[in-house]
DNA sequence: GAAGATAGTTTCCAATAGATACCAAGGAGA
DNA sequence: TCTCCTTGGTATCTATTGGAAACTATCTTC
């Protein structure tokens, strides 16, 4: 039986894909995948990378990755307790994309300088 | 005189990059600048695709790229006026990018159901 | 004269983001 | 022993944001 491939539309108000975009299209989410590439990382690691995110944002955010199956989340009975994050497969799919979004923005950030310029000189107050 | 090319880094608190993977990285932002691929949109033509965006937020979001260089604004004086965006060179380099993150949500629904109802179950309550 | 198109702005409320403080369990150092 | 440090979080509070709905203004059409 081949599974029914169901249309899925991102324009379309109330679709699912909706939901999930709003996930991706998070920048914190963004950093946190792009930082799993390497390979899996603990709680604390990403949080000292990713300078700047809180503790509460950081954990949610992993939650609903982890939930979506982007990362998978897996504890170590060590002292103190480990808990390491991974991308998972489904997740693996995404890196580029994403990458490429959180990368984007280093190379283009002097352009987008000149940009912001121009656009408050012609548009004062 | 060859520019000097500025080390910016998106994982660094306060780096400039940051405020600009905040704007990327929106789900109005994603679908504004897909939807703006096959050339020059008007306001309402926009709202109309994008099911369910809000004036406001269409109107926020559209000056935001706007600012950053990423679409254009052209005026035309008829009755009544009408107003285009188009992609610049700059916001044509992110395109593609971006609306492969638009569109791989839509690849990948299902798999995010399972995902999703697998956690559920997991995690009751 | 009322409706519809254009492209927005204004107002309001609920949801979210972020900072901060707190928790438990155990190891190391004084 | 007492205190600090680590682990990975949760709880609380407030400021900011997001989104729905209503309003603006001008001109054309019915």
């Amino acid at each position: 039986m081949t599974p029914m491939q169901q249309a899925y539309d991102v324009y379309e108000d109330r679709c699912p894909t909706r939901l999930v975009l709003d996930r991706l299209a998070d920048k914190w989410a963004v950093l946190i995948l792009d930082r799993l590439q390497d390979g899996p990382v603990r709680f604390n690691h990403i949080r000292r990378d990713i300078k700047g995110i809180s503790q509460k944002v950081l954990a949610q955010t992993l939650r609903k990755l982890e939930r979506n199956g982007l990362i998978s989340r897996t504890i170590f009975p060590t002292v103190p307790v480990t808990v390491e994050y991974a991308l998972t497969p489904l997740g693996s799919t995404l890196t580029d994309t994403v990458s490429a979004l959180a990368h984007w923005a280093e190379k283009n950030m002097d352009a987008i300088f000149v940009a912001q310029r121009a656009y408050d000189e012609a548009h004062p107050g």
